[in-house]
Order: structure tokens, then sequence, then C-alpha cells
DNA sequence: GCGACAG
DNA sequence: ATCTTGTCGC
């Protein structure tokens, strides 16, 4: 089964935050990863505007035939504002409830938001990566950080994106002709991986399969909370 | 000081 | 992120 270890206090302003990310960074391996992945968790959250409650969820897929092996969600409470640089603070709580009900235990982990692409190089990913102690990166729909030329229009194409002289991240066209996805290594794997990884979970939409479904998955529990049916 | 700013 | 219908383009 999936599981984690405790790593630090969640309960914090967001200026402990922000010094928190400045002595967990250092602890971040962006390297090539050794062994191959046979399994990819995609996460996501999903709320209501102006309310506390959460719906998080986390789908497992096979990376060879991007088969759901599994689903966990879970009903949370997020008290940590959305804060741009801080999001990680605001969704992984309840997303370690959703990773601690896994029967399977995923190879690596596809979140939504940045890794190294973020102004301290530690986005959502790497910061969960940590946390999970396991191979983690981000694919986001906007950026956050970083510089780049528009990569050329047909699937596959990709640019670096450039912060204060280092390469942070990849705008990647996961679509032809369609706005490119921002991706960037999170916590033990490198950007190449990160970026084999993204096209390999092709569904045939922009938005890679882990993500897509976990997004799927968070809104259907929140509808169902929603409305008195089924 | 001003503008930018993942989800 | 969420609130929402139709509509332009391949």
């Amino acid at each position: 089964m999936a599981n984690y270890t405790h790593l630090h206090d969640w309960n914090l302003t967001p200026s402990e935050a922000v010094a928190l990310q400045q002595t967990l960074r250092y602890s971040i391996r962006i390297e090539q990863p050794v062994a191959p992945f046979r399994t990819i968790a995609g996460c996501d959250i999903s709320f209501n505007k102006f309310e506390e409650t959460v719906y998080a969820g986390i789908v497992v897929l096979r990376l060879d035939t991007l088969e759901t092996i599994e689903e966990s969600g879970v009903v949370s409470r997020a008290t940590f504002p959305y804060i741009p640089g801080l999001l990680s603070f605001r969704e992984i709580p309840a997303l370690l409830e959703a990773w601690a009900n896994l029967e399977t235990d995923p190879d690596v982990v596809m979140f939504d938001g940045h890794g190294t692409a973020h102004p301290r190089r530690i986005g959502i990913a790497s910061h969960g990566g940590l946390w999970l102690n396991k191979p983690a990166f981000g694919c986001g729909k906007s950026v956050l950080v970083g510089k780049f030329d528009q990569p050329a229009p047909e699937q596959g194409n990709w640019t670096p994106m450039r912060h204060y002289g280092d390469v942070v991240g990849a705008a990647l066209r996961t679509k032809n002709k369609v706005t490119p996805v921002y991706v960037s290594p999170g916590h033990l794997i490198d950007l190449q991986t990160t970026i084999a990884l993204t096209l390999q979970c092709d569904g045939g939409y922009r938005i890679p399969e882990p993500t897509r479904r976990a997004h799927l998955l968070v809104n259907n529990l929140r509808k169902a909370a929603k409305d008195p049916q089924t």
C-alpha cells in the first residue's frame, strides 16, 4: 500500500511557509530515475468557491495501457488560503489523506501544478515528492515563473523555461496547435523523464490522462455531495 | 515602487 | 479553482 512519513507541521502562517520552503528546497533531488516506471498517479482537488471543504482525489494508471487501476477520493478541509507560490500548503494535506487510502503504491506521481518551475524551486510537485519520498513532477496549465519561446505547433515539441538563468521546466505541446502545458521535475526525476512521461500519458487531450482523470474524479465527488441524488 | 502571480 | 452557452475553427 501507499504510505509516507511526516516531514513537518502544516498549520503555518504564509510567512512561516516561505521560510520552510527555503529549508526544504535543499533536500530536493533532480536526477534521472534508475528503475523503470510501471504505474503513475495523478492528483487534484476541487472545491466550491468560498468554502473550506475540499474534494481530493488520486487516480493510478498503468503507463503501458493508460488503464485506470485504482481511484481514491476523500472529502477534507483546507484551511490554508490559495497564495501563488504556496499552493502545496493548501492542497497537499488533503491529497495525503487520499494517498493513505491507496492499496497500490504508484511508481511516480504527476501533480497539477509545478515542481522546480517555482520562485524558490519547490512547487507542489517537489514538496509532494519529498513527503511521499517518491519520483514526482508537475504539469501545469499556466505559468507561475519562467520565460520561454513558443514550441513548434506539432505535438511533442517543447522549449525550455528559464528563470534567473536556470532551466526550470518546459513548455510542452501535448496536442497539435493547442496551447502547451508546462512541465517541470519535482523530486527524484529529471526534466527529460518528466517530458517523456507526460507524452506517454497522452489520451488525445491537452491535459495528460493522470491529471485529467483525477480532475474528473474530484469534480464528480463534489457534484455528488452537492446534489441529494445518486 | 510597479507588475506578476500554479490551483 | 469556480461560475456558464454558444460559437469559431479544424
